[in-house]
DNA sequence: TTGTTTTTGCAACCCGGTTGCATTGTGTAT
DNA sequence: ATACACAATGCAACCGGGTTGCAAAAACAA
């Protein structure tokens, strides 16, 4: 199962939600894939993205992608085909917060229309 | 029930989340909040945040906050406390996106440790 | 007062995420 | 080849935030 995953993400150009997953496979549990995709965000295979869709997508971290807070990149959400690019080449900005405040991690999302649905 | 939220969201330095307005009093139905807050958001009295937390967070929108794309500002949210900061200094930035690709609207989240927390 | 419109309360539903547990499968040592 | 230990899977149920339909209550207007 984890190698039909992860060979389903390894094909994509956009990050797919667990029911996009669930979808892909006949007969696949769930809570399978869902697990499947912890254990892989774990061992930094994958990378979740928090789109604000409601559902978390997933896509393969590249050879640059080491989930360090210092290069962490942009996503893309498309509001009309609800795909969700990673802009890997768009960084996070550094942020210049209040005193006191300090940073772990930053989301960046931009939404619109991506180039497929802008015709 | 209005001006009773009203008056809680506009005496808090944080947005607040559903749950959390409706802990806020004793005998508050959950839909006429959630109504509530639909309301004022469609009205541009107050503004969501979505800081990845699960739940939707709401604070009132300042003089200078019309909720145009152009004047968004970003969000802190810290994962101690799990409190959530508009950080109205700080407009998100611009992001230079690949060809034929549109920008609706920018939500940038920075998580970490706020000022409160760090001791 | 009467009729109309808005707000509220209640209950139920939706859906993504999550978990417990028994079953199945895999891999290893004897 | 067999027996055991451990990991992966399937199933079902649960959780919690969000959302909705509908009838009762409240606010408004004629
Ligand atoms: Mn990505
Ligand atoms: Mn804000
Ligand atoms: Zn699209
Ligand atoms: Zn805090």
């Amino acid at each position: 199962m984890r190698e039909l995953v992860l060979d389903l993400l390894l094909e994509q150009n956009v990050a797919l939600s667990l029911s996009e997953i669930e979808d892909k496979f006949d007969q696949a549990d769930r809570s399978t894939l869902y697990r499947t995709l912890k254990t892989f965000e774990e061992n930094k295979v994958i990378h979740s993205v928090d789109d604000g869709s409601g559902m978390i997508k997933y896509a393969v971290c590249k050879d640059t992608c080491s989930c360090n807070p210092s290069e962490l990149h942009a996503h893309f959400h498309c509001v009309k085909c609800k795909k969700t690019y990673c802009l890997t080449d768009v960084p996070v900005p550094e942020v210049n917060l209040p005193h006191g405040f300090s940073i772990d991690y930053v989301n960046l999302v931009v939404k619109g229309v991506c180039v497929n649905c802008r015709k």
